[in-house]
DNA sequence: GCCAACGTTGGC
DNA sequence: GCCAACGTTGGC
């Protein structure tokens, strides 16, 4: 069993709406290494940091876990959506989405407390000008953000 | 709104 | 394959 983070915009999909859903496709991840991921190494019961970002207080705002493994993203193929992808073929999908399950809330976790820690210094999300959407996250990171870090 | 950092595109 | 230009991300 692995761990991840997961970035998303609490204005376009937050922890509040993944409680009221239970339930949720990962829809709209355009980056390589971000699909390459959820299509490789992402397994049914990995469990995910939910990072809130682009917002008024960035942070760690609850976790989910992989419900059901990588399958083609129906956006890309949606003229109509803000994530269609015109070099996508139906026969040769360029893009897929896990879908993760609620688990629980967090009081936020915010950014600043991430980076006060010493033990999370190495943490992907951390370095400078890192925007991958989706990383790993070790199990020491996982132990001490849930351990030490929840109030 | 600013801006640093990164990924992608496309001409050559 | 190189690399400049452009678009996007995301914290502040």
């Amino acid at each position: 069993m692995r761990y991840w983070l997961m970035k998303s915009e609490p204005g376009e999909y937050g922890i509040d709406h993944l409680q009221r859903d239970r339930q949720s496709a990962w829809f709209g991840v355009r980056n390589y290494q971000a699909r390459n991921f959820m299509r490789d190494d992402m397994k049914v019961g990995d469990l995910v940091l939910f990072y809130h970002s682009s917002c008024p207080e960035p942070g760690i705002a609850g976790i989910c876990k992989i419900a059901k493994a990588a399958a083609p993203d129906v956006t890309q193929f949606d003229k109509n959506d803000s994530h269609y992808d015109p070099k996508s073929k139906p026969e040769n999908p360029l893009w897929v989405c896990v879908e993760v399950k609620f688990v629980k809330k967090l009081h936020l976790i915010p950014l600043a407390a991430l980076r006060d820690a010493p033990t999370l210094s190495e943490m992907r999300i951390l370095q400078r000008g890192n925007r991958l959407s989706i990383t790993p996250v070790s199990d020491a990171e996982w132990e001490f953000i849930t351990t030490q870090l929840v109030t």
